[in-house]
DNA sequence: TTTATAATACTTGTATACAAGTATCCTTGT
DNA sequence: ACAAGGATACTTGTATACAAGTATTATAAA
């Protein structure tokens, strides 16, 4: 059944054969971290059910959903609203580091001809998607660039994790380029840059330079904060490492 | 509504206050990593609902946290069973070396006062556990033990991780111990100092030293293979770290 | 005016009903 | 014997109904 409401934000031709309960799930997390919908709201399973025009279950499917990404909070009585603070996205970029760091260095041992040439690919889409100004297109190909990356490791549990935070993920980045598509144009052109310097590091199997383009690709979503504690972890795990292989 | 089946893998007393959908989903999530249900094995709703003898709403929660679980994979018709594999036991281990060694590097610099008392009292719990031979007390304490470490920093994204893996984890270390109560009894007491040394670590903030007692535990829980590539990572991490302080 | 209690209007969790789609198997035609 | 097609018995996704519990509010008593 179709969602019926004022304006949609989150892309249509994603969900084509989602199910209600995932396109609540993708409309509501839009709300939800666009600010549409603020942060302390208690959303009612029935209200939703009315506002989507969709029986319950697949609300209730929905905000399971949500709740898994820590969204929102599943209480006695109505779901509470979280919403992202600054804090939490800095948190998600560290696991986002955390993860993508641990991918590469996988990567390092393999064969990785295959892969370059779907990112390149990827690439190449999205460069047509900023010649059409399409900045939704833009958003998720990057999305599946990064996916990408992680799944050509076949390790299902670092891919469980990007799936928790794939969504709010592709969230950010979406309303990120939205803004942005607008004014900042350049701003595109630097993000593809940065992606080719990642290509460039996997096809070299070079740590520095995927580091590099690691850091500019966070710093390009806005957000900036220090990173100390991964970094220190490392290098403490390292010192780790070291004395093992003594 | 109880469910009504031969024997329950499950420790009833851990679900007294939990929905029916996720007591079904912990029976099964034990029977599937026990083998009592092997990978391979289609399950359906309908059949599942008739053998838990409810209906069909919690079966479908309780598949829907078993797939987010990476144990069983849904799809067009039935839920096929997927099961652990060697290989995602170490997938499994890879994770939790990541979270706790993040975790660590910012307790170094909290006040951990407090933490180290939870510790200690669940330590003497675990104690009194074996004291009496409760396997299944031993386990799940154990399973708190490293759930308060992580809860402790606060970040709500590595907890979302932890959550995710919790439910297998719980599982594994059950079963576990489970085996080892009846024969191997001495493993406990080497588990308890284990333990002790973490605690240690927490309190004199001393890296070398936890991850010692991190790699204790792991291989403490059967699996002993590589973890080279999470070494590999974090060392370069660390060169990167250097770099950037340069 | 304030407090206690009872009615009401919510909430969730579960059961059941139904629609639409898919695999299986059986029948039928060649 | 074997291929094509259709009936049948499954499957999931969604809607709806109901029970049990909780917050709120209104009413009544002190």
């Amino acid at each position: 059944m179709m969602i019926e409401t004022k304006e949609l934000l989150y892309p249509e031709k994603s969900l084509s054969k989602a199910s209600a309960g995932e396109r609540v799930a993708c409309e509501l997390r839009m709300r939800i971290i666009s600010g549409a919908i603020e942060s302390g709201t208690i959303l009612s399973e029935n209200k939703l059910a009315a506002d989507f025009a969709v029986s319950r279950s697949p609300i209730r499917e929905a905000l399971k959903i949500l709740a898994s990404e820590n969204i929102i909070r599943l209480e006695r009585m109505g779901a509470v609203v979280i919403g992202l603070t600054e804090k939490e996205i800095q948190e998600i970029y560290d696991v986002r580091l955390l993860i993508e760091t641990f991918v590469f260095e996988r990567l390092i041992k393999m064969e990785t001809k295959q892969l370059s040439r779907e990112l390149s690919k990827i690439l190449e889409m999205m460069k047509v998607a900023i010649k059409y100004r399409d900045a939704d297109d833009f958003a998720l190909q990057d999305v599946l660039f990064h996916e990408t990356i992680i799944r050509s490791i076949n390790h299902s549990h670092m891919l469980m994790i990007w799936d928790n935070l794939k969504p709010v993920m592709e969230c950010l980045i979406l309303l990120s380029m939205r803004m942005r598509i607008k004014e900042e144009y350049e701003d595109f052109t630097r993000v593809i840059r940065n992606h080719e310097i990642y290509i460039e590091a996997i096809e070299s199997k070079n740590r520095e330079l995927m580091l590099e383009s690691l850091h500019l690709n966070f710093d390009d979503v806005q957000v900036q904060g220090t990173v100390d504690d991964l970094w220190m972890s490392q290098q403490m795990l390292a010192k780790g490492a070291v004395q093992k292989n003594d």
